[in-house]
DNA sequence: TATAATAAATGTATGTTTTACGTTTATTGT
DNA sequence: ACAATAAACGTAAAACATACATTTATTATA
């Protein structure tokens, strides 16, 4: 039986298989990527996603904070896959197919001298390079993704410091969907949900005035949650 | 050069890639899952998404093109990645890593006899036994996408025949949710959106009265997407 | 020390969508 | 002719989204 059971798998094909970051941060008002200068062949010189070959004993998704941990020093990073590209001719002369996974980075936490001796840089998703490969669409379908998924489910404090103003979270929103929104409704509708905390701090960064820095609270999303309610912007 | 980039390849691991597809059916008022059981070794007997080895010249979704057209003779099926299964144990003894994707496909159309011949079923999505592998998760996140992507796209009409009444869509809506809406409520919204053509006919298999027949409108869809509205229901 | 400047914070009125439920209609089998 | 039944239509109240005006806390500077 075991014999019967190499069989079956002794004639199929194998295949490299990678796993690529999209790597979020948001810094400045801007949502960024981050991405590198291709060291090696093939495609020397040319702009990448950060990624690996996922190696034989590793879950494909370790592969992921792997590379992560190794070119920013993060580790407990927020991660979710985005899509899988498996075109036979996608990697020229090679049959290699990519777990695409996307990352969302506190852009104040990352080890900037590692990114830099990576040849790493943070980019405005705006005005990205070209791309090595299909990394163009990998970028634009994890977007799209990010989009989404910040509709209904609390991803964007992955983005913003552990403290932060209503002001600054707009600004973040603003960032994603790339369109300007009212900051009273805006307001209104983020305190509405009852998942923001306000501490008795202010951050006078911006204004005279101050603005009340908030945490998010874990806990009464986790209610809301159970409650059947969803967080919804 | 060439030399470099051969010896990039060289020492990376290789491995098996497999695609699974979560093939949804609707029928009778219920969702339904073809499933099938294992004809060989590992996990002969043993109930199974259908799937199989990518090849080496072949794309990814296209392995899972090919798959369900072996078993139901259908081509020119919706289908979309679910998720990519890449944990290093998940397949005993040997590394493969499967990428899912569902498919929705309409039960009046495919071919019995094949479906039949390679030992596959349709089973209520409620009770399905127990299946082999990871597969019980890639029934779970295929569902929760299937969920998710309902409700703001109008992939429901790929589950019903071209000609199905407002009741008939209210029912398969009411199985992929699991629970009840309200009648006058669920047809005046779905109206609302106008991408149905109401037809001169009625099916009256259900009542005495009979109910009109709707096809889906594609063209006016497509002016939904371009003014910018959504489908959402 | 009074004042100007500025972003933060609060408020309100109007329009739109959702929800919950009642009534009428077309058809057929008795 | 009438009872039965699912289909189709309608309406009122509540919840939510949108658009826009005002007040407040603070600091720099006149």
């Amino acid at each position: 039986m075991k014999e019967q059971a190499i069989d079956y798998y002794a004639h199929q094909a194998k295949m490299y298989v990678a796993t690529d970051c999209i790597v979020f941060g948001f810094d400045e008002g801007d949502l960024k990527l981050l991405i590198f200068k291709r060291r090696v062949d093939p495609n020397k010189g040319a702009w990448s996603l950060i990624g690996s070959f996922v190696e034989l004993e590793e879950d494909v998704d370790d592969a992921a904070r792997r590379v992560l941990e190794e070119i920013t020093g993060l580790d407990k990073v927020f991660f979710e896959q985005s899509k899988t590209y498996g075109k036979a001719e996608r990697d020229y002369g090679y049959r290699c197919i990519s777990v695409a996974q996307y990352a969302l980075v506190r852009v104040d936490e990352y080890d900037k001298e590692l990114v830099e001796k990576h040849g790493a840089f943070w980019y405005t998703v705006k005005d990205l390079p070209k791309l090595v490969l299909d990394h163009d669409d990998m970028v634009k379908d994890a977007l799209d993704k990010l989009r989404r998924k910040a509709r209904y489910q609390p991803i964007g404090f992955e983005l913003l410091p552990e403290k932060f103003t209503i002001p600054q979270l707009q600004s973040l929103y603003e960032a994603i969907y790339q369109r300007e929104l009212d900051p009273r409704n805006f307001r209104k509708k983020v305190l509405s949900l009852n998942v923001l905390k306000k501490l008795n701090e202010k951050d006078k960064t911006t204004s005279k005035r101050g603005a009340y820095l908030y945490t998010f609270d874990y806990k009464n999303y986790q209610k809301l949650l159970l409650s059947g309610f969803n967080f919804e912007i």
